[in-house]
DNA sequence: GACAATACGGATATATTTTATCCGTATTAC
DNA sequence: GTAATACGGATAAAATATATCCGTATTGTC
């Protein structure tokens, strides 16, 4: 089980969206040179944002995307979710059913007991993604990322921005 | 993102073998029969496990598995690592390292910011997972089976444990 | 108004992973 | 000796992830 890389690329667009001075728009094919990525395929993710309603998007040459929301408003579990769907990362087929000993018409009254525990730990991990934001990701590249380099890749973004 | 079927059955198998008398083994054959899954597939799971010496095998007629160790001393993560493996559920393919702005010969310090929230929040799912052991399962079933079930169960089971 | 650049959605193709089956071997109970 | 088992390897089928292509509508620029 992985996430796929869609998530990756996802985040990585929305640092730099986050980054972006307030109305200006940045282009898929910024977003995928800048990182690398194939356009078409990126692009597929970038409208998974833009249906969650993270991100808007403006037609037209100067067009692109920008943060429907304030990077204190995005949540890493928004994302993810807007990519990977909403879905819980174990699902329950109920296979108890399965037992030849089951009266007939028998029916359970909750949930399965380890499918209860594997929610229970899928729900910590989407805690924790929903407890960190855009705005403290953008704290964090501020420190780690050279004042050298930070400088050079906005210069490099606006030049493209709309 | 979703784990593999192979985790449930896994779990539930691990149950039943948790619910045996000490020293008894069950098959593969009637696992799947209590499962309702494919015999040839499920012995692939009950193969990882074995591999993780979370379980013992014995050949022959009347041979099959039981745990290597103590109900308690056996996690949710124990299991789920055996057959989905132990890789995060984030891959950091580091696509900033394809940032046009680096200069030449840049080297990053750290791992990306964006894999270190991410590995922080497969961290909390992998601590809740670490929390509950088969020991604890046991004594949830115990109180959601009906007994009624629970008896017929054991006794179903009991027939075919050598 | 013509043109170019864009987002968007649908269709298709390729690669990888998951699911599943089959078979031969060694081991063990009877 | 026979039958039942775990085990590993090979193979196949199905589902998912990755990637590309194309047509449409929209918008800024000339």
């Amino acid at each position: 089980m992985i996430l796929k890389s869609q998530v990756e690329w996802a985040l990585h667009c929305c640092a730099i969206l986050a980054g972006l001075p307030s109305g200006r728009y940045l282009s898929t094919k910024a977003l995928a040179e800048l990182h690398g990525l194939p356009k078409e395929y990126l692009s597929k993710a970038l409208q998974g944002l833009s249906q969650a309603k993270l991100v808007e998007s403006t037609l037209g040459p100067s067009g692109g995307y920008r943060l429907a929301l304030r990077p204190a408003d995005i949540s890493f579990l928004d994302v993810v979710e807007a990519v990977e769907g909403k879905e819980r990362t174990f699902a329950c087929n109920n296979i108890r059913a399965n037992n030849p000993c089951r009266p007939e018409g028998f029916c359970d009254t909750g949930p399965c007991a380890i499918a209860r525990v594997m929610w229970d730990a899928d729900e910590a991990w989407r805690a924790r993604l929903r407890a960190v934001s855009l705005a403290d990701l953008l704290g964090t590249l501020e420190k780690d990322i050279p004042p050298a380099l930070l400088r050079s890749t906005s210069e490099w973004v606006l030049k493209r921005a709309g």
